[in-house]
Order: structure tokens, then C-alpha cells, then sequence
DNA sequence: CGTACGCTTGACGGGTCTCAATCGAAGTGG
DNA sequence: CCACTTCGATTGAGACCCGTCAAGCGTACG
């Protein structure tokens, strides 16, 4: 049973123990493999999904092969939308992943008779509308070069928590990346050289290190870098 | 007192007469110019609002001067997210505007002790999220004439309760829509004199006559155009 | 009649996409 | 241990879409 999904999502919260192991017993664990396909938009969404190891990637796609990354999830966070009862996007292990799966009428049955879980769902769900607001401002009026500073910047912030951020930051690949940015593949890596050529970043196996963060901040001033999940 | 917010939010709906009266009793009315702003990113969001008449442009701006419009509010849904403590965007109104206003508290406690305004409430949550990843996908993937082609027929759709699709559809002004959709007043104009051209809209004082929706379908198809507020 | 404002239209330049070739790393089979 | 393949990333050349800047137009209003 993973358990990294609860100490992350509970790990600032002061939740009863009894609370939380009550809630752990209605957990199920699943393991998906690179590129698996963990729900599709368009489903009804019958179960609650809590990211315990991995990156997850949302997306909507076009029927003429268009995507777009609507956000990444990351350990400690809920994939889709825990409130909807239908997905809106579809979600996809990036590398291996690991999730708390709860039957949904079991997860808001135990939500409803405990105020701290309810809580903690509307948070993550308002925190996910600020963040899906700033990726609008992102696309909407960033250039590629803000665009890419920013979710560098955006991506160490999250992935604080469980990476050390004096070594190298992993990245998805570039195309996720692309698709996430609204860019293309050729325009993202040409920013990270962009960078690198700067002294900004260094472009390691998988990742990056980033060497000025205080110059991509300038870079991507206008733009907030979320922390939390 | 404005009763349209009412009779759209709740026109839908089977909620008792009494419960929706003595909802009613909660509400005060307020009254906006045209550019006056109802509230301003950062602040605490101490009361919930309800749009009776007009339309309200959520944006957030950039310390540069470039603005990013999240979304545009229009009779029967409420302002920002209600169910947010912060204002993460700022409101102003887009010619008249009247709206109910709630104190947050009496608001809440009026909605815990009432799983039907509840309810409605997570709904109209759920949707706005909805609409937001529409606008990410849109923002991300869609050329300018996509962009513009998709705006005019979720506008049409989103405003056809109030306002007969066989006269002309009022617009925001080209700068509203161009900050919406991460273009310029310009391109926004070159797209609508494009679509004139080829005989899908007639452009009219502050709004557009829809010709050839079926060619608009066309040409936005792969975004969707959602219709529920 | 004059001003202000929003919209349109045009010319031009630049940022990003497209297409293509090359490179590098990881995995496979001989 | 070493070709060979595969896949992702990099790099370059060219084209195109859209932004920028500027001028002109129409309407509303004083």
C-alpha cells in the first residue's frame, strides 16, 4: 500500500491519526506502466485517484491529432477533478506511477461525515482553478521564452517537496513539455539551449540544472509560480 | 431587487419556492457603470456574487500592462469563484450591470443547511472548471481564426437563453475579446471582416449577425462550445 | 462642427512553426 | 564487445502567421 499519497496530502494537515487510517483501509493501490492510459475524458469518473509515485499528465485531445497538457499532477495531489462526476480530460502515467484508488461513493461517503477530508477536497480543488488560471495567462499572453522560464520555475516549486533542488530537476519530455506550453517540441528545446547558452540552466539526462534561478524570475516576472499542490 | 439571477440560476432547477424566497431575503442589490470594477485580484472575497444583467470580464494583468482575460460572466452565474476565500481575478463590469450580493457567511450557512443550493453551487463550480480547461485548450492549440471562430459560437450558445439567435448577437468590445483570447484587436478584427467576407457573419453596431454556423462549426470544430453557465 | 473613441485596413517585421537532417543515448542481437 | 535500430533531442533553413506601427474611417457626443 502506498502510503506517500497520504503523507503528502495529509502531511501539513493536522488530520486525526484514526481519521486517516480509516480512510487508508478504503484505499486501493494500482500501478501503471509509461504511457498508460489511467482514465479517459468523456468517462464517468467512479473513482477518486490519489498520486502516490510518478508524474501524471492531463490532456484533452483534437480529433486531428492536436493535444493539449492541461496540467501535470505530482505526488501528494488528486488526478482529474475529485469533485466531477464526469472526466474532462484524460489522464496518462509519465514513467511509473502508483495511486490510492477509492471507489468514489466510498470516498465521499467518509468526505461527508468528516469536515477535515471535505476541507482538504475544496482546497485542492480551489488551489486547481488558481492553477488552471495562471496556465490561461501563461498560454494566453506569455511568449515562448516566458512561457518556458515560467514553467521551469513553476516545476521546481512543485516538485520542492520531494526533490532536492541543488541537483538536477527532472523534466518530462519535450513534447509533453511542448504540449503543456502550447509551443512545439523544436521551440522548447530551443529555449532550454537558449538558457544554457546563458549560464541559466544546465541540460542534464531527463532534466535540468538550474544554475540562475533569480534571472528566470526575471524572465518570467509577470508570472506566478505556484507552490502548492 | 433584481430577480434574474434568480430565475436563471434556478430556473432549471426543482428547488422549493421557500427555500429560493428566503435565499432571496439574503441578497442586496448593486448597480455597476460600464468599466467599474466589482472586485480586484488579492482580495478576500467577503461576499458571493450572483450576475442579474450585464456582463463582467474576469482578467488578471501583468505588471507590464498586458491583461489576460479568464472569462466573461453573464446573467445567472456567479462572479468569480464562489467558493473561493481570495479573488484570484478582478471583476468589471462590461456596460450595465446588476448584481446579487450575498455576505459570504450568510451565504454558506444558508447553503450547508440546503444540499439543493449546495449542490447547484459545486455544479456551477464544476462547470467553470470545465469551461476553463476549454479555454486552455483553446488558448493552447488554436489558431487565430480557430480562436475566433470558436468564441462567437460558445458566445452564441452561452447567451442563447436570453437573447433570440435570429437577431444580431451583442459582442464585448474587440479589445474584451482580444484579451480573451490571447490576440490583438486587431487580429480579432482581420478574423470577423475574414468570416464577412466569406458570407458567415454580418458585423454590426456592437455585435455580429450569425450567417453560417455550420461553416463556423466547421472551422472551430475541434473546440467545443459549451452552452451551460 | 470638432473631438474622442473604437474599429478597420495596410505595410512591415519578427517570433514561432514546419520540414528536414543530424546527433546522442539506450536497447537488441549477433 | 560491437553493429544496428529506435527514439528523443538538437540544429538549421525557410515559410507563414500574427504582432506592431501607422493611417484612415465611422459613430457618438459635446
Amino acid at each position: 500500500m502506498p502510503r506517500a499519497f497520504f503523507s503528502y496530502l495529509f502531511g501539513g494537515s493536522d488530520l486525526p491519526a484514526h481519521e486517516l487510517r480509516q480512510l487508508q483501509l478504503l484505499a486501493h493501490e494500482r500501478r501503471y506502466r509509461p504511457g498508460q492510459e489511467i482514465f479517459r475524458a468523456g468517462e464517468l469518473s467512479d473513482a477518486v485517484f490519489g498520486l502516490s509515485r510518478g508524474v501524471v499528465s492531463h490532456s484533452r485531445h483534437l480529433p486531428d491529432g492536436r493535444r493539449q497538457v492541461i496540467r501535470f499532477g505530482i505526488p501528494g495531489e488528486f488526478l482529474g477533478v475529485p469533485l466531477a462526476v464526469q472526466h474532462t480530460v484524460s489522464a496518462r502515467a509519465i514513467g511509473e506511477v502508483a495511486v490510492c484508488r477509492f471507489r468514489r461513493d466510498d470516498f465521499f461517503k467518509f468526505a461527508f461525515d468528516h469536515p477535515g477530508i471535505m476541507g482538504l477536497l475544496v482546497k485542492a480543488v480551489t488551489c486547481q482553478f488558481e492553477q488552471a488560471q495562471s496556465h490561461i495567462l501563461l498560454l494566453g499572453s506569455g511568449t515562448a521564452e516566458e512561457k518556458t522560464a515560467a514553467f521551469l520555475l513553476t516545476w521546481r516549486n512543485r516538485l520542492a517537496d520531494s526533490h532536492d533542488p541543488s541537483v538536477s530537476l527532472p523534466l518530462p519530455r519535450r513534447g509533453e513539455i511542448a504540449d503543456y506550453l502550447g509551443l512545439t517540441i523544436e521551440t522548447v528545446g530551443r529555449m532550454l539551449t537558449r538558457f544554457e547558452g546563458r549560464n541559466l540552466i544546465q541540460v542534464v539526462l531527463d532534466g535540468v540544472k538550474l544554475l540562475d534561478t533569480e534571472q528566470l524570475e526575471l524572465i518570467s516576472r509577470p508570472f506566478e509560480h505556484a507552490k502548492e499542490a
